[in-house]
DNA sequence: ATAATTGCAAAAGCTTTGCATGGCC
DNA sequence: GGCCATGCAAAGCTTTTGCAATTAT
């Protein structure tokens, strides 16, 4: 994802562009892993020394209020983040700290269908995500 | 679920039974309601005043070390802990934090057949749980 | 111009740790 | 009796907060 598109998205949304917010956003694509604010910081210090901890916390809060990212939560006890391209699922490594995104039309439109025959009683659906857990094979 | 259950869980995993175990096992199955550390410290000391919050931290880490308990992954960001029943699912409440427990056989039956076709690349899955988010209706 | 964002440092959680004391088997 | 679990308090980490200085529109 290029700055121009990165910088698209935080105009659609309507906030100010900041190279901060750029280089935080760059750093969450780029990484493509669901890192930890902490690799985010790692990430950015490689190329710009000077941007503050705080800074990170409070700009990724507002991508997240602004529905660019979503925290993913782990049994883990620190916060990630992904971006919000499109509702995709995840696979947990039981052996590692592996987060991998999982696309899955057929299995979206199953659940899709499953859901709207079997309803849950007072509950409107908002979405529907699998968290996967396993084990890599041969790596 | 009565004390003596407790007990049984407690010695098949041949764990020592304490006054401490006991009531914090009682009070992850009594609340129902997927809580937090905080919330068994306030249920316990209700009517037993004296109990370290390490204490309770030690031995939730033991009950999931021993497959007693899980963690359950939200998007805030403190831990929360579920006994280990059967495989079941979790329903988010977008407006609360609410987590209801969702239990649907034949959506696991779609599921395993489903995933018994279509495998995943080089992974092995273990399990698989949905996360559902929504909203409750007319509360 | 001005309203929002950043940097910095301090503080605020939640959770873990170390060690002496006490309790279970 | 021996070993494991507990209590307590301190420390560790991640994350949040407040405020002055800076920057984007």
């Amino acid at each position: 994802m290029s700055i121009s598109e990165i910088k698209n998205i935080l105009i659609e949304k309507g906030l100010k562009i900041t190279p901060q917010r750029i280089s935080i956003l760059e750093a969450v694509v780029n990484l493509n892993n669901h890192p930890s604010a902490e690799n985010i910081i790692d990430y950015i210090k490689r190329n710009n020394p000077n941007i503050a901890i705080g800074t990170v916390y409070k700009v990724l809060e507002t991508l997240v209020e602004n529905n660019i990212l979503v925290r993913v939560k782990t049994d883990k006890d620190v916060m990630r983040y992904d971006p919000v391209l499109e509702n995709h699922h995840h696979i947990y490594c039981l052996e590692s700290d592996n987060i991998m995104d999982y696309n899955d039309k057929s299995l979206d439109k199953l659940l899709k269908d499953y859901f709207k025959k079997k309803r849950i009683k007072d509950f409107q659906i908002h979405d529907i995500k699998l968290q996967i857990t396993g084990k890599f094979l041969n790596n």
